[in-house]
DNA sequence: AAAAGGGTCAACCGCGGACAC
DNA sequence: TGTGTCCGCGGTTGACCCTTT
């Protein structure tokens, strides 16, 4: 059995909210509130329309203190930060924004910041790749040059404890950093939508079918959501196998809902890198 | 000037979770 | 414990506007 309608379809006005149905949801709700009853609200406001219509015309429009307009570079760095730490929970990020509605923040992300970001990291791939060698035993049976097509190591990082070959796949520092300046983050999502727009930032033309990549979490094997050893065994990317100790095979065509975040942690030893092979 | 294409954003849809009974 | 109802969320749609040809 299916869930029954909120409201009758056939009864009930839709599109575009006119200025007098504004008008008439402002005063009711400033009057005796919503009631805690959404979908009785329309009727005692004298309003044709579907109660859910009624809760996001509040809530994305009429609500006090809505902020519309440009998105500060302040927000955009919350929105991006966040984005990278929880993935698309727009209703999480827009707690986080004072006046900002998830629906605004997701639009915004949609057509504006998602491509703002692509680009950066698009020209950032431009940069000349300087390839290197690194043995490991654990990967004997993988060729042995990695060839960067963007390379920028950072201060913490000494040692790579990748045995393959490869590219390593790296984003500037300054694509995703905190608010106080003390990490800077690469993240690879949690939704398909977020790897796609991550890999596509690195692979404009696309990548091929079976193109494999191996991704290094360094020595964190803390908890936490950058953790693998956190994940259920459905989250875990191929060739996962056991801890974050060391790289991981994954396949972006293989994430179901989820993705993997790579920080580089001042605070660690290693930096977190991507390859692919 | 008009048509086509692309971008933006308000609004809708359907699902999952919470809650009451 | 099962069922029904409502809320809130994220994804999607479509009308409108702007830019390009």
């Amino acid at each position: 059995m299916g869930r029954a309608p909120c409201c009758d379809k056939d009864n009930v006005k839709r599109g575009p909210w006119s200025a007098e149905e504004d008008s008439k949801l402002k005063d009711f709700i400033h009057k005796y509130g919503t009631g805690g009853n959404w979908i009785s609200l329309p009727q005692k406001a004298g309003l044709k329309r579907c109660g859910k219509s009624c809760r996001l015309r509040w809530l994305n429009y009429l609500r006090p203190n809505i902020k519309h307009g440009e998105f500060s570079d302040e927000e955009d760095r919350v929105i991006c930060t966040l984005f990278a730490t929880i993935g698309s929970r727009w209703s999480v990020i827009a707690a986080n924004l004072p006046g900002r509605t998830d629906n605004d923040i997701k639009n915004y992300w949609n057509t504006k910041l998602k491509k703002k970001l692509m680009g950066i990291a698009i020209q950032s791939n431009q940069t000349e790749p300087q390839p290197i060698q690194i043995p490991h035993p654990q990967f004997q049976s993988l060729p042995t040059t990695l060839s960067p097509i963007y390379t920028d190591f950072g201060s913490s990082y000494n040692t790579n404890p990748f045995p393959n070959t490869g590219s390593l796949i790296q984003t500037p520092e300054s694509f995703f950093s905190s608010s106080d300046g003390s990490y800077s983050q690469i993240s690879y999502g949690r939704d398909v939508k977020q790897e796609e727009m991550c890999f596509q930032s690195f692979f404009p033309n696309g990548y091929e079918e079976n193109q494999k990549f191996m991704i290094d979490f360094g020595n964190n094997i803390g908890g936490g959501d950058e953790n693998l050893s956190s994940w259920n065994d459905d989250q875990k990317p191929n060739g996962y196998f056991g801890n974050s100790s060391f790289p991981v095979e994954c396949d972006p065509n293989s994430y179901g809902s989820n993705g993997f975040s790579l920080f580089n942690d001042e605070s660690r030893t290693q930096q977190r890198s991507l390859y692919y092979y």
